[in-house]
DNA sequence: CATGAATGAGACTTCATTCAT
DNA sequence: AATGAATGAAGTCTCATTCAT
């Protein structure tokens, strides 16, 4: 990640308020520099183009959201593997900029920038399921590879689901939708424990 | 749902296309009208706006959804229910502009549709869950309102995970995740059945 | 040479004008486009870029000046070959926007284009050379490749020298130059007819 | 012409470089003061304006053309006149950016300084013209006026059209036409000093 | 129905220039 | 002497839209 100065990481807080809201085609830079402040050819003193600016903005974001990952999984207890991540989740979500951002460019990005965000992604997403595999083998150390693979992707599966309501509906159907999954989860988690 | 003329619904199918790949706002009229055979103006003889050709375009991806989502649930059977219509959810994918479209305007509707795109979700989403509810009841007749209603979320959210993969990562990470949920959904109904 | 609409053809008698005034870069589309009776965008209608409508004028500004080539040499005459090219040329410099922009185009063409211009100046040069050669070996049925070579490259030369002085300094020292290099041009041609 | 700080002298010879290859328009200051190891305001320390830097760029260039000339009609001989600048012509072409940036400039220069360029050139064109005439008249004692301003005429024309072989198509080709004009100047002065 | 031509609005981008530091 | 930041003007180009034919 580029270290960039005082002034670009303020157009990139703007930028990625904007980018989330409306896209990368629908979003103008005049819009950003504006909101940012100034007027849009001053946002070539800090990059170099608009692929330049939503790449730097891509590129926090996945940060921000990779730390956040890294602390929802920090600290260690009992309960249910990943929990934390999908309450919190909700909380975020019209708050977070950050978040809102990646879950549009995951899903839709930018054509010419596809392969480029992809590969951002990677390292995000492996990162989040190796959390997550690490914890169920202390929650049921007896798990093969395979039980916890089959737990880890419905987990995965369950933050994408979480992540759409959260686009699509909002917050409130988010709980509702939290509630029933989980208790899936649970449900399937206690069941291959009862079995042995 | 208006009628069109033959043209005018040959035109929505090229259009469907171009919408599911580029989205509302990267997708020029040029691109279409070129790919339809005519030229740009001529679309305006069959649609009085880019909105217009949109929403007819939207209208008709609904359409073909809803009677999709009607048959797979017209066969009466004993399995859990809804799975028929997951399966067959990653079989169309690549082949169903309809279905990339609608998944496409679902999460990130061009600003100035939204509220009309919502509303158009609307029943489309409630006939399925409909749908979902009814064979619930019939493959667990003890279930409450409240039980029902916590499968149909929990159902609900499976089939945007699976879209989201689909969207995300293509058809084959779709087959892992679509295992790893079914296998949890089916492990709790087998539990709530146990239960009684 | 593509053939093109009348107004496109119209454009280009416009922008041959502009571009020989003004150079590629220095000229701007907006002002061709206004001296053209329209608006910017409208170029578009026509070519498809800036570069595009700039061939487009070369491919005109050559074929004219090719079909003056064969005119000037198409008269048998006793005459020293080649004066009657000289001769027009200070005549037609102020009225022929073709001649100006090939000039300017041939010395320092826009860097971008340098090679495709080059290859389109190649026939151009080499007919003219060619109709003088076969002048002159009329005119000095005597001559070897190797004289009718060295008289072929004087030639050009003065004809570049013309063309340089009316680009420089305009039609009176034209005149001025015309009678001072063809003079020459006649004394050395009457001394290596008298060596004989 | 002004006095400079050596840093001003610096980005003079930088700035020929480029005004030489790009020409006025296409040629950005910025490129100028990154390639002379600053950033584009700090230029603004050194000349008010691009056209400012422009100026100086020329007057150094007519400068050091003067001198060159000086230099080729500096040491008398019995040889044709004018032939020893001629021939280094050829040799300096590649290597200074002072030639190609005056014949550009001359030639074509920027429309707002025609008229300030043109001034500039003319003594330097003059004096060109002085010396071959004096090296002229101890070459042909017997030319009148008339006679020595037609070959000055002629020469001067030569030397248009070598410069203009040399931007067009490099020395190669310069060797030939130098060759051949140089030629038919030599058989006119001789046939001129016969008839005496 | 179809289209060639035109256009206002607005996109991204470059440029010469200014100014506080 | 140098520069980071900013900017008005202008550049090329795309787009949705209109209209006469």
């Amino acid at each position: 990640m580029r270290t960039l100065s005082p002034s670009a990481e303020k157009i990139c807080v703007i930028a990625v308020e904007h980018f989330a809201n409306s896209g990368y085609d629908a979003c103008s830079l005049n819009d950003i520099a504006v909101a940012a402040g100034m007027r849009k050819p001053s946002l070539y003193a800090h990059f170099s183009s608009k692929d330049d600016l939503f790449q730097a903005v891509f590129e926090r974001a996945v940060e921000a959201e990779r730390l956040y990952v890294e602390d929802c999984f920090a600290h260690p207890h009992g309960d249910v593997p990943g929990g934390l991540y999908c309450q919190r989740l909700g909380e975020r979500y019209l708050g977070s900029a950050h978040l809102r951002f990646l879950l549009r460019t995951a899903f839709f990005p930018p054509t010419e920038l596809r392969a480029w965000i992809s590969a951002g992604f990677e390292g995000y997403l492996a990162r989040l399921a190796a959390l997550f595999v690490a914890r169920m083998k202390a929650y049921r150390p007896t798990f093969d590879d395979g039980q916890a693979g089959l737990y880890r992707d419905a987990y995965m599966g369950i933050v994408d689901s979480l992540a759409v309501e959260l686009i699509y509906a909002g917050p409130e159907a988010y709980a509702r939708r939290l509630a029933a999954l989980w208790t899936m989860f649970e449900d399937s988690l206690a069941r291959s424990g009862a079995e042995k």
